[in-house]
Order: structure tokens, then sequence, then C-alpha cells
DNA sequence: TTTCGATTTGTAATCGATTACATTTTTTTC
DNA sequence: GAAAAAAATGTAATCGATTACAAATCGAAA
């Protein structure tokens, strides 16, 4: 191949600059390893050669990538967006790169993601999805890779993990609806099994028997976090004799279903009925009504999950191993006192 | 270190099976190039051994990695959410990998991502920032790396690329508020030098001038793609004599700063006055009222480009190197006949 | 059975960096 | 100025796969 458009090598630069290779990897990599007078004549050469390693090379060499994979179940799920940036933010300042795998909740891609990470191909896992990665076939065991597991933790494993404290936040909102004079409150759940939606649904639990009161069946929804069920979850509620005064939805999205339905019927939010979210997924303040609800911290806790990842990546002590964040109540337009 | 915590290499495998390490190569990349009772009998000895294969000595050896880099201004922004899936889902299907580079539209981040794409750590790139990343430093000529853009296309370069027929969907959005019998129709603009908002606009005033109708300066207001913006046009608006009958923004986010800032303003929406947006993002039909917008194929955008870039990445031919997909006009609550 | 071609397998070079260890150069100390 | 210590550089092995080419095996045809 021609000699000006064969890609530079090492000892292109080596040659020219009138060093060794090794002398030319020091210079670009650990400068202060290298006489300034070598270095200025390595990188003119660089200049002059228009060299650039090889990434494939150096990660053969060096058995590191300085890239982080995230396990997404869905990359269009607006929840996730926010935790991403925090991913993508703390990764970059620490010198990491982002991988993104999205599994659409497969598990053979879950599988293909797995084994690719066992393959070398990122330092490090970030479990977006509330389960392990399968193990690859043929139970040997394997060195395991540094991860990490957030928004979710994952039950039965040791995995660290960050989270934000649902059920508190949900105790938290439904003191709220109680403060405010609510006492027939509603709640839409989310999917069942889902650890989420266990520990949101306990907090609403603690909030009405720290009043002595009992959750009332009626009034309790199921729902599977879509904007569909929460229109559903109103119009089973307009089916009842006597209306709650108040709905908690265990996310943004049936909260806004919430508000269509009721609106739909003529019934107007928060004069008729109140209504509360969780998540504060980007659009809860813009809607109309702005929505009251919980605000998780999305990008912190893709922050922290991070941090957390580089610190077993290279090789520190985790100083706590199951991190739960604070949420924020954000009271809103969707919400008046009784 | 112990032979059952070293990570099995391919020799090993060979060893296990009675074979060489080309055969159990071959068996694994190009099974029917192997007699079937050596490919079992490899099989079987990967299992044993716990076998995976290293990333990075494969992609040194063969100088590929399939994985190709999207590069993105901003994950967090919901409007690339959908892009991002139709990508995913179509390296995917072709069997490459998704590497996310977020640059925050910072030049700095955008040189290092360009470099690494440059140093093989990617097959191919993915532009979803409307600009080229930055000539590394040290101007020397490059081989170049396999680019698509999408959403929006580079001016003045010959990059490949995908995005809506912004023009002609505007104009479409515009001829049907005129048909409902709106005359007085405001527009409510994306920041300037932005090559979407140009072309979005001259579709504005096609469709006007096409009526005879010539745009009132009056009735333009300034925005930057933000809700807050949104919100203060529609205060702006409220300050003239009289009201436009309609108002066209150019993405969703104002048309819902707008529908709050009338309702606050105690005009109802679509009542008082029509509200149109465009792109269609995933909580435009959820808003109360539902969103009347210009729905942009999202995800096939990225589907589109990811395939067009995965030709130019295993050499075939491009079949079109310009791809305007049409937009739809989805009509929805926000807007009523005058 | 022999021969020829096709199929299957093996040998060993190669991709391009990093780094242990050895060697040389420079600096410091007395 | 010599010896010792420190700093800078060089040599060459190494990471773990793929694959060109050579060699062996197999099957079919004569």
């Amino acid at each position: 191949m021609d000699e000006r458009l064969r890609k530079p090598r090492i000892d292109d630069v080596a040659r020219r600059a009138g060093v060794s290779t090794a002398t030319v990897s020091r210079a670009l990599a650990t400068p202060d390893q290298v006489k300034p007078k070598t270095r200025e004549a390595v990188e003119k050469a660089v200049l002059e050669t228009g060299y650039v390693l090889n990434v494939a090379a150096r990660n053969l060499r060096t058995n590191r990538t300085h890239a982080v994979l995230a396990v997404v179940p869905d990359v269009a799920n607006i929840f996730f967006s926010l935790v991403l940036r925090g991913i993508s933010d703390t990764l970059h300042q620490h010198g990491y790169r982002l991988v993104i795998a999205d599994t659409g909740n497969d598990p053979e891609r879950e599988r293909d993601h797995a084994e690719f990470a066992q393959a070398g191909w990122v330092d490090g896992l970030l479990l977006l999805n509330g389960r392990l990665l399968p193990a690859p076939t043929g139970g040997r065991r394997r060195l395991a890779v540094p991860t990490v597991s957030l928004c979710e933790r994952i039950p039965g494993s040791d995995i660290p993990y960050v989270e934000t404290a649902n059920r508190e936040a949900a105790r938290a909102m439904t003191e709220r609806l109680l403060q405010l004079g609510h006492r027939r409150i509603g709640y839409v759940s989310g999917p069942p099994n889902n650890i989420l939606e266990h520990d949101r649904f306990a907090g609403y639990r603690d909030a009405l028997a720290a009043r002595g009161l009992a959750p009332d069946p009626a009034l309790v929804c199921p729902g599977d976090y879509t904007l569909a069920t929460g229109e559903a979850a109103a119009t089973a509620y307009l089916s009842l004799a006597e209306l709650p005064d108040a709905v908690f939805a265990s996310n943004d999205a049936m909260a806004m279903g919430l508000i269509r339905g009721f609106t739909a019927a003529g019934l107007s939010v928060p004069e008729a009925i109140s209504i509360a979210g969780f998540d504060d997924i980007e659009f809860a303040g813009a809607y109309n009504p702005a929505l009251t609800t919980v605000h998780q911290a999305r990008s912190e806790i893709g922050a922290r999950a991070t941090t957390m990842l580089i610190d077993l990546i290279e090789g520190r002590q985790l100083a706590s191993r199951e991190v739960h964040l604070p949420a924020e109540i954000v009271m809103r337009d969707s919400t008046r006192e009784r």
C-alpha cells in the first residue's frame, strides 16, 4: 500500500522522531517520564505523520478498554434519559466511554451482551434493568466483570446498587396528601412482581397505617406504568359510588392518564380531585395542570452508580454497597387542599 | 496464576479438543468450513473450558470492531430517544453494537470522540448533532471513517444524510391550519442559524404565500425549542391588539408552553386559539389537550441512517445519499375549526 | 487401485501497541 | 572529579486472536 495512505504506526513515529517505540509510547501516555526535549520531538513527529494510536492493540496489551457498558431495557423510555446523562457525564470526567446495550427486555440480547462483556469488550457493567445478565451458556465459573445495578436493585444478588428510597418517598407523598385533608386516597399500581412497585405500595400503606387508616381495596387500581392504564383507572374510579379525594399513581405517565380520564369526564383536576405521580419526568412540570410528583434525582442516580463502578474497576473499596437516595416531594398544580 | 482462574484462550480450547487454534477459530466463526464432528469436539471443549474470545485480539487482527458510534448532543433530550432505538435495533439486526457519545455540544468532547473513531474504536459514525466532528489536530489528511448524518443534514458537506422533509411538513401543517379557517397564523421559531428551523419557517411561508398571504412579522415569535420560550411567546401574543387564530410552534415543547401560557391567562385551547407543534414527541398525544403536531418518523430515521452506514462500512454502494422522509400531520385536540 | 480435485486441518506470521528489564545518560553528593 | 543515585531511553517479549499458505485427508471417477 502507498506509504502516504497507510495508517501510521507507533514505529513510524519513532523512526521520524529518532527514538524507540517505547519512548513514543511513554511520551504519549506518561509524558513526565520523558525528557521535555524528547517529548517535543515525539509530538512533532506525531503531528507530521498524523499518527493515531490503535485502540485494539492497546486494549489487547493492557487488557483494559476504558469503556463501560450500560444495559438498558429501553433507551427510548423517557425515564432513563436523564440517568444516562448522569452516567455519561461521570464517565467522561474519569476518562471512560459509554457503550449502550438496549436489550428491549429480550433475554437473547441480554445473553449476547453478557458474553461480550466477558470478552473484554468493556471494563465494567451498569445494569438498569433490574436483573442480572444471564450467565453465559455452560455454567463454568467465570471471572466476574465489575458491576453496579441502578434504579432498581436486584433481589437475591449482592451486586452493589443505587436507587431512590422508594418506600420512604411514597410514604412521604401519601402523607402530604393526608396533610392536605384527603382521606379517601386511591393508588394506581405498577406491574406486580416489580420490586419498585412493591416498595412504593408499601410506602403508601405505611402512611395510611400511621394514621390508623386501612387501605380500601376498592381504591387500589392495577396499572402497568402506561398512560392507558391511568386512563382506565380513572374510568374505574368514576364507576365507584363515591369518588376518592385524591389518587396517587406510582408513576407520572399513569398520573397523566388519570388527569386525562377525569378531565374527559368533565371533572377538573385539582378542583374535583387531586392527582399525584412518581418520577418527575421531563414533562411532569410542563403538564397541564403541572403535575405534583415525587422527584427522583435521576442523573444523580446515574452519577453515583458510575462513581461506584469506577471505584470497583480501579480496585478501590466501596464506601457503601447499597445506596438509597432521598427523593423530593414536588407539589405543583394537580393537587390542592380538600 | 492458577490454571482454573486464568482466562482460557483459544489454544486451551484447541489443546482440549485435540485440534489446532486455526480449526477452533474456524469452528467458531465459520462453522461450515469445519467437519461436523470436529465442530462438535470444539464446541464441547469451549463449554468445558468456559472459553470466551478476546474482543481486543480479534479487533486488532481483523481491523474491525462491529461497533458504531452515535454522536448525540444530549442523550437526555427526549427527541433523540426514539431515534436511538431505531439505531440500536437496526444495528443489532446486523450484528453491530452501539457506542454512544454524549457531547453536550462541547467541542472538546467532540474532538476527543473524533480521535477515538480514527483510532479504530468503531467501524462507523452516526452524527445526530448537525455538525462534523472536528478534524483531529494537525491537519494531515486522514483515512475517512464511514459516516452518516441524521435528523439534521450538515450544510456544506457531502456526508450522506437522512432527515424529515421539514419544509414540506411545515408547509402541510400550515395548510391544514388554513383549511380549518384560520388566517392570522402565528409562528414560534427555533433558534436562528439552525438548519431545521430555517426549513420549517420556509415551509410556513410557502403555505401562506400559496394563499397569497404575507407572513405578519408581529405574529412571528423567536424561540429556542424550550417550553419557557413557548410560554413567553404566549405572553407576547396576549399583548397584541388582536390575537392570532392559531399558532404553529416549530417544536412540541414550545407548543406546550403556548398552551400553558394561554391557559394560565384564562384562554382555553383549542376553543379560543388553536395550537400546533412539531416532532410528535412521546407526550404530545398524552398532553392535555392532546397536541396537534407533525409526526416525525424518528425511529425510522434512525433505522434508515443505520442501514446506510452499514452499507458504507461493508463497501456497498448507497442507493441515495440524501434521504428525506415524509412526515405525517397528526390532528389531535389542540386545534379546531375557526 | 490409482489419481485428481475438493475438503479439511495445521503451521506460523501477523495485527500494533505496552512494559519488564537492561542499558545509557544525567544529576547529585562528597 | 569519582562514585552513587536517579532519570531517561532502548530491546524485545507479549497480549490472543485470524488467516495465508502448505499439508493432509477424503471421495469420486476411471
